[in-house]
RNA sequence: GGGGUCUUAGCUCAGCUGGGAGAGCAUCUGCCUUACAAGCAGAGGGUCAUAGGUUCGAGCCCUAUAGGCCCCACCA
């Protein structure tokens, strides 16, 4: 304890030491024990390719003080970790490295990249982890996963088979999001809409007249935004009851350039409302003329290869880029006197969400998970409550998507990711789905087995990731005990991506939900409350911010004042203030230290317990509030409300503890005559620091642990020592209203002062004058630091106004009334100003109060409590105005 | 087109099931008072977007309007 405490605190140096001190002993580290209960919480994994960013920072801190708060209170509290092999953004980024060195992915072939793949795994995959730890999480790392370890793969070959098995995995030929540029499928989630402006091509086909010849006269018009699709039509379409067309069902169009003669159908997908109620159907490259042409047998006529140029179905136009294409067919249709005109459009185009390349829709075949039935437990789950969303609006976003759902596209055309476990015999066809590789066809019984070259979505491991890193398809312990998991956090933007998938996951392998409540943040975005992104160049490096401010004072700025599921915005000013809120804690506990340090030297005896009867009413006062604080920070930690929570942590230690409560145990420490006075001072100082310290750990783990060690040494570390628990038997109601009482003296005086312009060098005596003698008791027990924090030279209680100088400046408390007479620089005026204003203010207070208090209703309906607050105060605000009233009357006369 | 959400002090935001408008920062005034100037003591500043409604009572619940943001769908 001897130890030299710097004016101002300085996290470098500390924070480390203290996570290394909290790795070597293990306090992480989660073992099935059947005496405590579980409480558990999965990380959303990184992305390998991931550079800790804000979003990072405050989805692991709402984590680490859930854990860290259960720890403390008992709970046996895994955070288990892990990375995410994140298929596509870590091909793209290895492609990209690969480029740099001049080599194709193609020339390298699959092998040797996987290779490479991992090497750049090894290099740069636990770079996020040890970032993680700069920021203090709590995970137990000695279980830390990837989804593509063994166990992690061997969970998803198990799905994939047992989905397959029962059908609900299948192959099939579908129109699916294409990207040109990756050369890969992409599911609807990774499809982001973007606002384009484009063009409308009004065109016109002409009709087949009775001899089958093209006419000319007849036309059909219609406005497309993408005319190169038309080498692929297959159909016109208009709705069956427009009876502008009704008259043309049954005849056929000749679709110009390709000479090809197609069907006029009818749809009701045609909205007659909309240009000019004709549609041409395209079903190989558009979603809804897919359908479409399902609806109606029409033939898919696929024009276009998987870069996006046209290929051989597309006559002439074969080998041109689509956007080339789309000039030449245009140009052409012009030169026919087939195109009418050309409009200005805007529209929402498909893009990669990782390239922002625009869409192909392709027909292909891919594989996908069949989504109707697997749903239903998932939507049961949310509706029941089984499962529980915070913010709750989130329901309704979960159910916007659950009630839209469509099949779940899951192969993806890369070669970073788990292959999937579908072979083809070379010979015959033969599909084999397997957990080991078929040595034959056993259709066939040929040797020759190729295995589907496809990976899966990066989601599909993800999907599985509550129960895969604890063990399953093994039923371990570990899955036992610590399943299902207590809470996810996460951002709202993955619900769809993740969460859905964990939870119709968990019920279809586990039988059981993933986790029981979903907490949900928001973006962390810049002071300007854009997105912080790279090509902005808008990011603030969480790191950076550590370095400078501590990860104590960045953790708390991102929990203080932010609701879930709300989005926030980041500002220097904040995390300024977070550290002084940090340096405010280190100096309180300074004082206490140095004070307790000099008691020990003067009596030899280190700070003992007092007994009931020394404890003064300050003493009582604060460790009641403390008790309240305790009672009130730990139900909305329950809730999940952590940044209302750490807001009453954060007032009670600098409001009540640092400037009221220190201030009024100043004269007893600086004055050892009275030592039991002393001790119960510093006992107080001491029991209300460290319990203060516990409900802020969570969220400021360095700062808390580092001044703990310091102060005692009965337990090595804070964060397993326990979580301070409501004591009933230390509510002390009487002292808590005695001291607000003399709170508000002070408060009226100092107020009283500054307006006077009498500056706190110059002390006057304080008369407190009540016919009450409980008030006067109260101010004589409370003297010592009344004086002091009043700026009084002395005080006396008493009874009457005797002795008091008539023009003394007075502050109306209850049912008392202070006296401070400044002899000489007093001013009736401004006084009868002051005392007048008082009036108006309580007149307001009183009509509303009696207003109330009048109305038959509010009696009759108002619960009990509230109507005997409102009685209390109608008695305290008409003392007040009584004692107002009289001595205006005194100094009016 | 469907859904969500926001509008509270100069700025950024809290405000839990309806019961006397809050914080941080900024501004102004006075203080280097032996823990802290990254501090202390005070002050100013808000018809809680607008209009109705329910209620004894509305920032909070309902309806409509205006503006901002987000998600989903994608009308060719």
């Amino acid at each position: 304890m001897s130890k030299e405490l710097a004016k101002t605190y300085d996290p470098s140096g500390i924070e480390d030491r203290l996570y290394e001190k909290w790795l070597e002993k293990k306090y992480f580290h989660a073992e099935v024990d059947h005496s405590k209960k579980p409480f558990t919480i999965v990380i959303p994994p990184p992305n390998i390719t991931g550079q800790l960013h804000m979003g990072h920072a405050l989805d692991n801190t709402m984590q680490d003080i859930l854990i860290r708060f259960k720890r403390m209170q008992g709970y046996n509290a895994l955070w288990q970790p892990g990375t995410d092999h994140a298929s596509i953004a870590t091909e793209v980024k290895i492609i990209e490295k690969l480029r740099e060195e001049g080599i194709d992915k193609w020339d390298l072939g699959r092998e040797k990249f996987l290779e490479r793949a991992w090497d750049w795994k090894k290099e740069y995959g636990g770079r996020i982890i040890s970032q993680l730890k700069k920021l203090g999480s709590s995970c137990d790392w000695d279980r830390e996963r990837f989804t593509m370890d063994e166990g992690c793969n061997k969970a998803v070959t198990e799905v994939f088979c047992k989905m397959h098995e029962k059908g609900w995995i299948y192959k099939g030929s579908r129109i699916i999001n294409w990207c040109p540029v990756c050369n890969t499928s992409i599911s609807d989630a990774e499809v982001e809409y973007q606002e384009q402006a484009g063009h409308f091509w009004h065109i016109q086909y002409p009709l087949m007249d009775e001899n089958g010849q093209p006419s000319t006269t007849e036309f059909l018009t219609f406005a497309t935004t993408r005319p190169e699709t038309m080498l692929g039509d297959t159909a016109v379409a208009i709705n069956p009851e427009d009876d502008r067309y009704k008259h043309l069902i049954g005849r056929k169009v000749m679709l110009p350039l390709m000479n090809r003669e197609i069907p006029i159908v009818t749809d009701s997908y045609v909205d007659m409302e909309f240009g000019t109620g004709v549609v041409k159907i395209t079903p190989a490259h558009d979603p809804n003329d897919f359908e479409v042409g399902k609806r109606h047998d029409l033939p898919i006529i696929n024009v276009m290869n998987d870069d996006a140029t046209i290929n051989a179905k597309g006559g002439k136009f074969a080998g041109m880029d689509r956007y080339e294409a789309r000039a030449a067919i245009v140009k052409e249709l012009d030169e026919m006197g087939l195109l009418v005109k050309i409009e200005d459009h805007s529209h929402n185009v498909g893009t990669h969400d990782r390239c922002k390349t625009t869409i192909e829709p392709l027909v292909k075949e891919q594989w996908f998970v069949k989504m109707d039935e697997l749903i239903k437990p998932a939507v049961e789950a949310v509706k029941s409550g089984e499962i529980q969303l915070i913010p709750e609006r989130m329901e309704k976003t979960y159910f916007n998507w659950t009630d839209n759902i469509r099949d779940w596209c899951i192969s993806r055309q890369l070669w970073w990711g788990h292959r999937i476990p579908a072979y083809y015999c070379d010979e015959c066809g033969e599909v084999v789905v397997a957990k080991e590789a078929p040595e034959k066809c056993p259709k066939c019984g040929c040797a020759h087995m190729t295995q589907d070259p496809d990976t899966l979505d990066t989601w599909f491991s993800s999907a599985l990731w509550p129960f895969s890193t604890l063990g399953w398809p093994e039923m371990t312990e570990d899955l036992k005990y610590f399943y299902p998991t207590d809470v996810l956090v996460t951002g709202y933007d993955i619900i769809f991506f993740w969460v859905i998938r964990m939870i119709f996951s968990g019920f279809e392998q586990m039988k059981e939900k993933p986790f029981k409540t979903v907490l949900f943040h928001g973006l962390v975005r810049d002071s300007q409350g854009r997105k912080m992104s790279k090509s902005l160049g808008n990011g603030i490096d969480p790191l950076e911010i550590i370095d400078q401010y501590g990860a104590d004072a960045l953790r708390l700025t991102l929990i203080t004042g932010n609701a879930p599921g709300n989005d926030m915005r980041f500002y220097f000013e904040r995390v300024e203030a977070s550290r002084n809120f940090a340096n405010k804690v280190w100096n309180a506990s300074r004082f206490i230290m140095m004070n307790m340090e000099q008691a020990l030297e003067k009596t030899g005896k280190a700070v003992y317990e007092p007994a009931a009867n020394e404890l003064e009413p300050v003493d009582k006062w604060i460790l009641s509030k403390l008790n309240t604080l305790v009672k009130d920070a730990t139900e909305n930690m329950e809730h999940f409300e952590l940044g209302i929570a750490v807001q009453k942590v954060y007032d009670f230690i600098w409001d009540e503890f640092c400037d009221w409560y220190i201030e009024m145990v100043k004269p007893r420490l600086y004055n050892s005559d009275n030592a039991a006075s002393q001790n119960a001072a510093l006992w107080t100082l001491k029991t209300v620091l460290i319990d203060a310290l516990k409900l802020l750990h969570p969220y400021m783990p360095f700062i808390t642990e580092e001044i703990f060690c310091t102060l005692q040494s009965e337990e090595e570390s804070i964060m397993i020592s326990n979580w301070p628990v409501f004591d009933e038997s230390k509510v002390y109601a009487k002292e808590e209203k005695a001291i607000e009482i003399i709170k508000e003296a002070v408060r009226g005086i100092r107020n009283v002062r500054t307006e006077m312009n009498v500056p706190p060098s110059k002390k006057a005596s304080v008369y407190v004058v009540s016919e009450n003698q409980e008030m006067l008791d109260v101010f004589t027990e409370g003297k010592l630091f009344f004086e002091s924090l009043a700026y009084a030279s002395e005080s006396f209680m008493q009874k009457d106004k005797s002795g008091i100088a008539q023009d003394a400046v007075s502050v109306v408390i209850a049912d008392a009334t202070l006296y401070i007479p400044f002899a000489e620089l007093v001013d009736i005026a401004q006084e009868i100003e002051r005392l007048q204003k008082e009036e108006k203010r309580l007149e307001g207070e009183l009509a509303r109060v009696n207003g109330m208090l009048s109305n038959e209703r509010f009696i009759s309906k108002a619960p009990e409590a509230k109507i005997a607050q409102e009685r209390e105060k109608l008695e305290k605000y008409t003392q007040m105005m009584e004692q107002v009233r009289a001595r205006l009357a005194q100094l009016q006369a």
